[in-house]
DNA sequence: ACCTGAACACCGTTCAAGT
DNA sequence: ACCTGAACACCGTTCAAGT
């Protein structure tokens, strides 16, 4: 009955995906290890640092795409992004929030400043890359958001028709694209 | 002592902006106000339909700009609704939540989508609309986030120079501008 | 190193009852 | 219509103490 930190990360990320963030208590975990809710401080400072742990979990689980054209490696990677969001419940939500609190997930933030600047998008790669992020992140945690209110019953099943995340990309995509152009035009 | 329902979300909007949303609780808003918690729920439902108000409320107070051009028109609208998020303490992250919970916040996106209708969007202008509000909401709460990790000194007061705001708008801008003249060429 | 026991200072929400 | 009083079922976190 002795858990090592990754242990605990494991089993803290099944219980999102089996109950959801809300349900993702301390309290929850403890009794979900057998153990005290004190017990998880031994492993993690406070429950942020273990929502970070369970955010690098989903990320190093991704299979993130190697050798493309740096056009496609950008969508690639916003695409395996998405997936990965998706992958398991509020996923999105943990990720896009452990980001923005700057405690991790930054992988994908990596992957995507990696692409742009072999794209010799110069100074305007960290820009770029956020601005992906923001749309991949947003677009995910709307879409998961949905996705459970429909399933509680909460909204109107609402069918919006496959997935507009390609074409929201697509935007932001050529966006990014011709301001590379118009760069080395310059 | 009594309150009416707009009297609780003006205060429940100061006390937002001086202690920002974790402070933002039904007993500590009772308490500001002179009343027991359960009170609250002679006027609210439940605490989420009362930050939905003050969502609204931020946005309501919003200069939201009228007669220009649509492509200047679909900016001027992103930049508003910045400064009004940016306005009050956690701004970004309220109303990014009300409206991705589809609980109120929806003007940006109604006059997003009025102005890329009278650019002949078309079809495409639900998705652009939401594409721009990712990337809104995305940002503002991302720089609202560090600004407050800089102030609490949880992190070096990084120099993100001036905000690259309008340069990630003018990447998805772009895009979206691009995809018009694409459509309408063909 | 990892955990227990017990406490502290909180939460959102409900509901009968008051005025 | 608006509020009180009291309760229910929770939270995250700390800390001395155990093994």
């Amino acid at each position: 009955m002795r858990y090592r930190r990754e242990d605990v990360v494991a089993r803290a990320l099944r219980v999102l995906d089996d109950y959801g963030l809300a349900d993702l208590t301390m309290r929850r975990l403890g009794t979900e290890l057998g153990v005290r809710p004190s017990a998880l401080y031994h492993h993690f400072a406070n429950k942020q640092s273990l929502l970070a742990a369970v955010a690098d979990e989903i990320l190093d689980r991704a299979p993130w795409p190697v050798h493309e054209e740096w056009e496609q490696q950008v969508a690639l990677v916003c695409s395996v992004l998405r997936d990965s969001l998706l992958a398991y419940r509020d996923g999105a939500e943990v990720v896009a929030s452990v980001w923005s609190f700057g405690l991790g997930a930054s992988r994908p933030y990596d992957e995507l400043l990696r692409a742009l600047g072999k794209g010799g998008l110069g100074d305007l790669a960290p820009v770029a890359a956020r601005t992906l992020l923001h749309f991949v992140y947003g677009h995910a945690v709307d879409e998961q958001t949905h996705l459970q209110a429909a399933a509680v019953g909460a909204i109107p099943d609402d069918v919006r028709e496959e997935s507009d995340f390609e074409t929201g990309l697509g935007l932001v995509t050529a966006g990014i694209f011709l301001a590379r152009a118009v760069r080395s035009a310059e």
